[in-house]
DNA sequence: GCATTCCCTACCGATTTAATAGATTTTCGT
DNA sequence: ACGAAAATCTATTAAATCGGTAGGGAATGC
């Protein structure tokens, strides 16, 4: 499970993505629209601030606005960036590897094996999908919409 | 993530799986030989058993063994005992729904929809691989191994 | 009867999660 | 210069979860 923080974070970033036209969008107006307790988003925007997703503007008239173009930020990148691994082992986590102490060669441990297929095939998908690209989903069917999103990330 | 427990779970299945020939298996033994907190492994072998994976017998010579055949097990199964939900967000999971809260209306939802398409991704492999299958992948190389895994997903 | 093994209930400490509080700084309009 | 509006910083908290432990009880075989 994502947690609420990387939740809020991806709803946050879409209502800005779609927002991009009124220049400057306040905390408040965010925590309000998507209902999220306003101090929580605070933190948030902080750490899309510093990795250079969003940027802000202080005092009167200030708030945030995207830094980044939206086809440039995968959705990979927002999860790695607030909740860390997206495997679901240590020791198949391209980015926070840890070793899990129960096989003695990872080569040919079983259980290494089926969560690596899981994690190429979860990567794809997140990866090969941006911002952007959830946009244009916006209005198709589910199918529709499900057959998109696999076909961008198979590139 | 899975859980440490599931992790500990699926290592000790296959174990059991593994030397199904020697008919009773302690806890001692598997917690020795899988790295497993002999008194933590304890409650996840009551578990097994309360879901009918494994069988038990007490008093001396007793031990674990197998009491569904290791393909009907399917990895999947052992998640959502252990660990609960599988999607990474709360309103796509199958078995473990929970509105999020934040979109009005999901059949239009953006992120709902892309992680609509990776948890279905994810089931396929989960459920399409069973503890014999992980068998069968034991010798394979990671190509080979990959390339099985996900054709029995694929069914 | 005794050793062995599973089983049950309870507990514990550390960490993480989700959220809140309060004070500070920047900026703009007037 | 002043005051309102906004982001920012530091600190704290309450609750939940996780990983693990303790200790006794119950069944089984010799």
């Amino acid at each position: 499970m994502l947690s609420k923080k990387c939740q809020y974070a991806l709803h946050a970033l879409i209502y800005i993505v779609e927002h991009e036209d009124s220049d400057r969008l306040t905390i408040q107006e965010i925590a309000d629209k998507k209902n999220i307790p306003k101090k929580f988003l605070e933190g948030i925007l902080v750490d899309l601030k510093n990795a250079g997703i969003v940027g802000s503007k202080k005092g009167k008239f200030g708030g945030y606005y995207m830094m980044k173009r939206p086809e440039s930020v995968s959705v990979l990148e927002i999860i790695r960036l607030i909740d860390g691994a997206v495997a679901m082992l240590p020791c198949v986590s391209l980015n926070f590897y840890e070793s899990c102490g129960r096989c003695d060669d990872e080569a040919t441990c079983r259980v290494n094996k089926l969560f690596s297929a899981v994690r190429d095939e979860t990567l794809k998908i997140l990866s090969g999908n941006t911002l952007a690209d959830l946009q244009k989903v916006g209005g198709m069917g589910k199918k529709e919409a499900k057959k998109v999103l696999l076909k961008k990330a198979s590139l």
